[in-house]
DNA sequence: CGCTGTCTTGAGGACGGTCAATGTTCGTGG
DNA sequence: CCACGAACATTGACCGTCCTCAAGACAGCG
């Protein structure tokens, strides 16, 4: 029914702001190919990214519920998107309001994902949120079948890498070489080879769960093994 | 129809845990007296605040569609919370899928929130992080006519507000001193004092959009300009 | 009273930002 | 085929923010 209802298919080039923050939005758009991002700007004109988009993901169906977007959106590479109004939403939601409940869901999962985002950067310290960062990717990238291996395209620069963890892209830059020294993995010219995936898995404190809807991630997975407690310190936290 | 679908209200202590993350749920929280939090243990069992709830708030709206939780839920003060069971809302949705496109959009606010903490995790410091809190939390208590005048009670500790800062409590005791001497506001006792509104939010660049529901909250925060434009230097991102 | 939890302050140090120079890659045009 | 420029990657030196550790003050409460 999605397919049925999509009202256009764009071709659009890397590096393109596809929306802006207060946009009304009448169409809900979905990656076909490539790498698109969500970020908000700073006073500065400097910009946190606040989520990647891969192809299968909506990038702003949450744009449907909410009608304006309270961020940007661009791409971070050459995309293929399709367009889906929101009219046909309605339909789709009237006609079948389990479907609906099923749009919700997709909307939650990337809600999810923001909660992780909140965590590694309120927590982490500057190897273990690029670990996640592409412990998580890797998980995604794997459930669209768009890893071999261990290995997979990244077509991030180093500043977009540092615009999604909160750090400069000096620093991402030495992160890099020390987790290529550490021999868990390699990231070069667009792509991420994982030599290391427990050891990465643990340095980010990456957690599974929420991406898992194959049992194949599972088993690739499974080193994630983790069992918090709570404890009572002077300090609750120290990143 | 929500009210109807109350199955139970529970009075329940402060610093309980409420639900815990992994746990399935088969029922939505609304939170009727105090404040809630949610937050993910990291592998120390220190945590990340990611979100919290103030009277009126759904908890955990997104266990519904999601029906698992990421995340673990907590009273930070005494509350009075709302049972509502999925079951009254798959009801609701059933019979009214336009009230299921409201109720997404509760949980699309919540999202929308979660991605302004990741900008202010991701790219602001200390001071700023705080003074956005402050904001945040003074609209929303605003909106739910709990402020009284300039000033809304808090009853978190500095240890709480590290925790949703992503900071330690020793620093977030220094920025309340600096905010105090800056005469921005004093967080004592449990209350905020804001005496300078215009400047706490330019000093967290708080954008109140998101919260605008009322049009008396348009005029409090008319103070919030902001007119961002990318810059594209050698460091994109510099917090 | 004497807990216990919270707040406050100081001293020292680590992490990551800032600045700046240089290297690398790649596309474009002479 | 090479020269040039633009964007990206890499490295070093320095420094600021915020963490860490530690000690003490304060308040509420049994």
């Amino acid at each position: 029914m999605l397919e049925d209802s999509i009202s256009e298919v764009e071709r659009i080039d890397g590096r393109r702001v596809v929306a802006r923050e207060r946009q009304e939005v009448t169409r809900a758009v979905l990656v076909l190919e490539g790498h698109v991002c969500r970020y908000i700007d700073d006073r500065r004109g400097l910009r946190q990214i606040v989520a990647v988009h891969l192809p299968g993901d909506f990038v702003d169906l949450h744009g449907y519920p909410l009608r304006t977007l309270d961020h940007n959106v661009a791409t971070l590479t050459p995309a293929l998107l399709a367009h889906i109004p929101h009219a046909a939403l309605d339909r789709i939601v009237a006609a079948h309001p389990q479907l609906g409940v099923k749009l919700w869901f997709q909307t939650m999962a990337d809600a999810a994902m923001h909660r992780r985002w909140t965590f590694r950067l309120g927590r982490m310290k500057s190897l273990a949120r690029v670990a996640h960062f592409l412990a998580e990717t890797y998980a995604r990238m794997y459930a669209i079948n768009r890893a071999d291996g261990t290995s997979y395209p990244l077509p991030l620069t180093q500043s977009d890498i540092g615009e999604v963890c909160g750090l400069t892209s000096v620093h991402i830059n030495r992160v890099l070489r020390e987790l290529r020294a550490r021999e868990i993995c390699t990231v070069r010219a667009g792509m991420v080879e994982i030599t290391n995936l427990p050891e990465l898995v643990k340095l980010g404190q990456f957690d599974p769960t929420i991406f898992i809807s194959t049992p194949i991630l599972t088993r690739i997975f499974a080193c994630a093994g983790k069992s918090p407690r709570r404890q009572h310190a002077q300090y609750r936290y120290s990143p």
